[in-house]
DNA sequence: AAAAATTTTTAGACTCGTCTAAATTTTTAT
DNA sequence: ATAAAAATTTAGACGAGTCTAAAAATTTTT
């Protein structure tokens, strides 16, 4: 069995190899797990001692093949946990993460198992993010980011690159929410901000800073 | 914010009281925790001076108010979350123990609010066991065990004393559940066993060790 | 290509919760 | 009432995970 912090560790080396390009730095890890350098050298060396990442010192780091299945394991915890909180509870989407850090460590493939069912194996968290299958496979998706599209384009919000919960409730707030219709109009040359038409009502100015972490397809 | 750890032992001091007479002990409270005496008293120590428990060395322990408000806080998320595994996640009532005693620990006001809200406001946990108020405060239930009911009585099973996956499989296995009627037919003079009639169907024999697990009213 | 800056690792220490072994207090038995 | 037994606490240690400060390696700058 692997300790909470353990995956942690993975879980974020998983995610930081999935964001950035290049190797998984120590500095990286430190910011996103809000400890110190030193720290994440410690686990490190304990984590590629255990097999479960390729690590010369120095030289950043990779998740292994075992590594990997963890992580994602607990990555699908956290998204079915975060349904659940969502369609069952009623919590918006930019309250599901914080509960669901707690809720992925909890070790029951038993549990995970019928949670899926009882949600009916949804494929896709709150967020638009995919759930990683019962088997470890990330399911693949491309979409593109609201800044990329076109003029004249209709397209259709289909996730967040952003998840911060200020970044939710601004969506939230002018009703870019996850599946609605987008209609670029117009797009400003000089700061790239984005004049759309929201499900063929009304229109809204976004930011470039905004267009660039909605994702639609 | 108090630890996983603080909570289980005043979880366990809660439940010790209840069940026995007299001083809840250190060596009771290492039995229940799986812990050695000497690591109990290195807690009690540590409970006594953020005072959630009244502790004078050699002489047992009591909660304080607080410590009491608390270890109900943890009781009352562990039994609703049993109520969501068994009857929404379709665990038995011999399986969601080992389950709750981690979701016990996820600490948000509002999850248990509205994880509550979403079972329809249980009041009794796949045990028969009663949930604290939001306020804290445990109802008070008064069953009698199965063994004091004299003969010609008809009770129902309200609860069970004994909470071990064994025990409440053999319950399974014999059909005798949570609600079921009970006729009291005979009690065996020598070895106290008694002869039941269930749900005025089938007839049963039950050892007086199991009558006296079995709560009825 | 050497110096400066940055990143990463090591060394040593701390907290939490645990342990074993030894000391102390309380309880029980004679 | 005192000795023996049992329960409890203290002392000292350990592993996990973190920290700060210092050392070492790498990268960037000039």
């Amino acid at each position: 069995m692997h300790s909470f912090t353990e995956e942690n560790y993975l879980k974020t080396i998983y995610y930081l190899a999935a964001r950035q390009e290049g190797e998984v730095t120590t500095n990286s890890l430190a910011e996103m797990t809000a400890t110190k350098a030193a720290s994440v050298s410690d686990m490190l060396r304990k984590l590629a001692e255990k097999q479960l990442i390729h690590y010369k010192k120095y030289q950043g780091v990779r998740l292994t093949e075992e590594g990997e299945r963890l992580a994602l394991k607990v990555i699908r915890r956290h998204r079915i946990w975060e349904v659940f909180l969502a369609e069952k509870l009623g919590f918006g989407w930019d309250e599901v993460h914080e509960m669901a850090e707690e809720l992925e460590h909890i070790r029951s493939e038993d549990l995970v198992q019928k949670l899926d069912a009882f949600l009916g194996y949804p494929q896709f968290d709150p967020h638009g993010d995919p759930i990683p299958s019962p088997a470890g496979q990330m399911p693949t998706v491309e979409y593109t980011k609201l800044s990329e599209v076109t003029i004249g384009e209709e397209v259709q919000v289909m996730g967040v690159l952003e998840h911060s919960p200020e970044f939710l409730q601004h969506l939230d707030k002018t009703g870019l929410n996850l599946g609605c219709r987008v209609l670029v109009q117009d797009v400003n040359a000089f700061d790239k901000s984005v004049s759309v038409q929201i499900n063929h009502e009304k229109t809204l100015f976004v930011s470039n800073e905004v267009a660039r972490n909605l994702l639609v397809n």
